[in-house]
DNA sequence: GATGAATGAGCCTTCATTCAT
DNA sequence: AATGAATGAAGGCTCATTCAT
């Protein structure tokens, strides 16, 4: 192990900040002045660790992505490779895994989401990002659809997903994890083969 | 006598000239200055007929969900009132009607969606739409559902319209309505009794 | 009798407007827009009468002015020459005319003296009036006392008259005007010689 | 670490700048650039030491009225407590120091004057000095006088002063300030019982 | 490493004024 | 005579960033 030096400190330390400000004051009102108020620092040393609002910007949203993708990575770790409905449902519930999903998170999720129509950078890591969660789909829904089915209904789940996270992140109350999971669920049993849905999953709405 | 008959002139010209300023730049930087030369005319002008900058914000957040609204009323007016799935294809018609998906109004939709979470008068516009929305569907949906599966149905469409319009803010080649409509129409006929589906549209969704 | 055009009407409806726009938000905010509400006209008819924002406050000042000189005047005119502690309290009494001492105006007198520190024609407005009341005194107060005790004692009431003046503008229950004068004529009469004192005026505080 | 003690360096620096600024172009023109251009500083930097040019402005009145008050406080300091009529002077002296009578500060006083007939933050300071004055005053003459008649000569005092500053800042000459002096103390003299009158101020006023 | 000092650019708004009607 | 439309200039303020310490 490395001595571990400020950077590693004081980076994720400013990240939050930036998240916390987003959650309370929006995007637009998230100067460096007050990130650095949360962060209990002063606002030229965002510019010493991130190089600019930008890069602290961009190292937030990447944050949050892969936050959000690593969600999906771990559960999928843990599933056994020939469970396609399990694939899925591991997929959909690495997105709304309670810890990722308090508001703090889907409020800059998406602040940046609409931020990235006009910045190349936060476009190119949401893209990714975007893409991503439709190729893991398709790749498993491939495996008992038709690819032109596949690709149908993973723009179906995807835009659930979607869906769901961006009317929680108006909604007082938050995204309800449960009921995303049961709708998305639900879709996704309507959508296979019955000879897909025997094993362990009968509890349909639970 | 002054000139007369201008607010009915300017009031338009500006807020397209917003949603033009939006798409272009972002909301961000969607300043006055910008907004007014898109216009064509000087910036002071902003206040003179919008009060401020809110103002014009507000008026041009009101013209687009007036506009998604307006596409679904005119279409529920031609429909049958009794054939249900005709009306929820109505309703989610009237949110991919061609008129309503150039990238201006979308990015502008996810720009106000985005600054809602942070103004007031601007979350109540907002969820004022969204409810209406569901309740929409819901009204519909009760007529062929028990009342909590419409209610889960309901949240189901709501966020798949959501979801494509959010990823086809981001996505270059914008929404692609029929695809749209495809995707909402295969889930609904899924969720309905089979002896609801034995109108005009069978099988749209191939 | 000559017709009576608008100008008779709109100029003074201008001026009270002006003086009232001074006393409710004071001659920083009394803009041509604020001015103009309070006449219940447009802003552009200020222009058309008085040529421009400083035409009218100038013709506001000259108002004031005026006003308080006549009410000296006047008081002048009734008085027996020959009576000089009459004569003086009528020029004190005319600067504590009870219709003079609204807080309308004596708001407005306190912001153009001063506005005119900086504006020539509003200073030398000031000037003029100033000197007046001063010259006045002295010609009075010369009748009883050598010149040199009479310009002294003369720039004793005009500080005491200014003074009251000034002191009322800024107190909430405004210009005690019985008060004022009874100051002042206590001053005076403890400065002037025992022999011009015997006439009606023997009820020194009342 | 950042330079230090900047603060001390500055605020006096923009205080004096903006009696400057006042002084040679009123306070309606004071503007912040104007100001930070005297101090020869860049306007964004009276936010950083005032929080706005509000703020400023407190600031630059507290100073003048400071400034003022403690010109009384040191004089009634040197003073005997048992001789009135000296600790009198020394109030009235103390708002005659030479020191205190440039032009800059006369008229910046006048402004503030004005200006806190709309400005509350400005109005209770005025009122806490103006009534410390008549206070002292008081308390002094209700040794020599009945406590009505005390409070009658000490208003006549503080019109006097009030006055005389009032004039001064119109005049071109300024205040002249042995004159304002001897025409006070004559004032004070004709009101007090004779045996006050006995020690070292033997008609000072010719 | 960290900070407060300092700034130039830009933003929203107000304002006095001009003009066509 | 009177108005609303329209504007250029200016004002106060915020902000991201640089810099000396």
């Amino acid at each position: 192990m490395p001595k571990v030096g400020m950077p590693e400190i004081r980076k994720p330390q400013l990240i939050n900040a930036t998240m916390e400000a987003i959650d309370s004051h929006g995007l637009q009102k998230a100067s460096v002045a007050l990130i650095s108020r949360y962060a209990g620092v002063s606002p030229a040393i965002i510019n010493h660790y991130f190089g600019g609002k930008d890069g602290l910007l961009e190292a937030t949203m990447r944050s949050v992505l892969k936050q959000l993708s690593n969600g999906v990575s771990e559960r999928l770790a843990e599933t056994d490779p020939d469970d396609v409905v399990g694939r899925i449902k591991a997929i959909v519930g690495g997105n709304f895994d309670p810890r990722q999903l308090d508001r703090k998170v889907v409020k800059t999720w998406l602040a940046f989401w609409s931020q990235s129509m006009h910045d190349n950078m936060l476009f190119r890591l949401q893209r990714v990002n975007e893409q991503r969660l439709l190729s893991h789909l398709r790749r498993e829904l491939k495996r008992v659809l038709e690819p032109e089915r596949a690709q149908f209904v993973a723009q179906g789940i995807a835009a659930l997903i979607d869906g769901i996270w961006l009317r929680g992140a108006l909604a007082p109350e938050g995204i309800n994890s449960e009921m995303a999971q049961r709708i998305i669920t639900d879709y996704l049993e309507r959508q296979l083969p019955p000879e897909n849905l025997n094993t362990e999953h009968k509890r349909r709405t639970q």
